[in-house]
DNA sequence: TTCTTTTAAGACTGAAAGGTATTTTCGGGT
DNA sequence: ACCCGAAAATACCTTTCAGTCTTAAAAGAA
């Protein structure tokens, strides 16, 4: 048997270039010969190589995932204070997100599957869990070192600070207004500075 | 002319119980079989009253906004200063809210139509900036009164309350756990009280 | 080169989409 | 009771939908 890899990487093509009509039109708003479009083949192509446009939409939810997940742990790789990361979170997610068309993935996921598609917003869901939980071990790593004060409720911090990063990413874009963004991302930063980062240590 | 209102009454409950269908569904994930489902009618009965799914969707949005702002209002009514109108409205937001079936219209609505459906876009857009223009409006006239720090950006805080306020609607339903959006709620109130409250007021 | 297997093209299917045109039913006015 | 106009039912239309099946073209192995 061959095992070419040639279909592979169709596969992969067809997920690349499908990412951003699913991540602008949603689910229900992208038909299959939108996607023929975009990629240029034909029926045979498509499904030869997925079963159809449920698992498709699976697939490119995942990549659109990976590739937000990827893009933000290039700017954290390297650094070293748990408000360092914690900082460059929230300025990498902006960076990322603007390389979508179409806006943050999760957040277009989420409103469109919530309650429409089980399995997406069991994805959708997930994907913030991973920000959360990410955001709360940070969060613990500072108090052990005494960066962060021990008196901060890092589950509730962490799932607000995601709250408010993506009210920005939905008012940045119905107004096309970048300050609508900027304001409350500078809003996060000063609840890092102002209520997380532990003063005792800041004086030393 | 028989001029009856019978054919009103009907238009308004196709809109009515078309309403929760849309919101859930979104506009391209709603079929008129399921609205035919939904109000019981058949074709004749809804291209009778309306000319398609376009002005039905339009009509249906319209409805939702109202349902929403009045709701506001009634909470709102009678409430006397800056503070305590600020205080309403976020109270009051989630109290409506929630009777919503498949949650917030607005943020549906902006979330979905931004990049496939301008009309639906320009009309979520407009109802964000009522609100903004509200609280806004609210904030001159505290600082006016002397309840509200002359200093506040009534703008871009008014801009970040929304953004804060839909972030925490997103994140609720999501998670499906009240306390994420409480969590973020209690912290607009903290907002209001640190830094919008006149301090020197407060001491008198 | 030839043969085989993989991969994509393209014709085709049945169902469902949105919408129209015609017919039937209903309800008020005489 | 009758009629007429309004409103809803229903039969029908075209297009598009997701998906299948058969055929043709590539690619790899011999």
């Amino acid at each position: 048997m061959a095992r070419s890899g040639k279909a592979e990487k169709t596969r992969q093509r067809i997920i690349e270039t499908s990412a951003p009509v699913f991540n602008k039109q949603g689910f229900a708003g992208t038909s299959m010969s939108d996607i023929l479009k975009a990629t240029g083949l034909t029926k045979g192509g498509i499904y030869g190589n997925f079963s159809g446009k449920e698992e498709l939409a699976l697939e490119v939810f995942e990549y659109n995932k990976k590739t937000l997940f990827q893009g933000l742990e290039k700017h954290l790789k390297g650094k070293e204070g748990s408000l360092e990361k914690l900082h460059t979170f929230f300025r990498a997610h902006g960076l990322v997100v603007q390389q979508f068309s179409g806006g943050c993935p999760i957040l277009n996921t989420a409103i469109e599957a919530d309650d429409t598609h089980p399995e997406l917003k069991k994805r959708a869901r997930a994907a913030v869990f991973i920000w959360i939980n990410y955001l709360k071990g940070v969060i613990r790593s500072g108090m052990d070192t005494g960066e962060i004060r021990d008196s901060v409720d890092e589950e509730r911090i962490s799932r607000m600070l995601i709250s408010l990063l993506e009210g920005a990413v939905f008012m940045g874009k119905l107004l096309d207004k970048p300050e609508a963004y900027k304001d409350v991302i500078r809003h996060i930063r000063r609840i890092i500075d102002v209520e997380l980062t532990n003063i005792d240590r800041l004086k030393k």
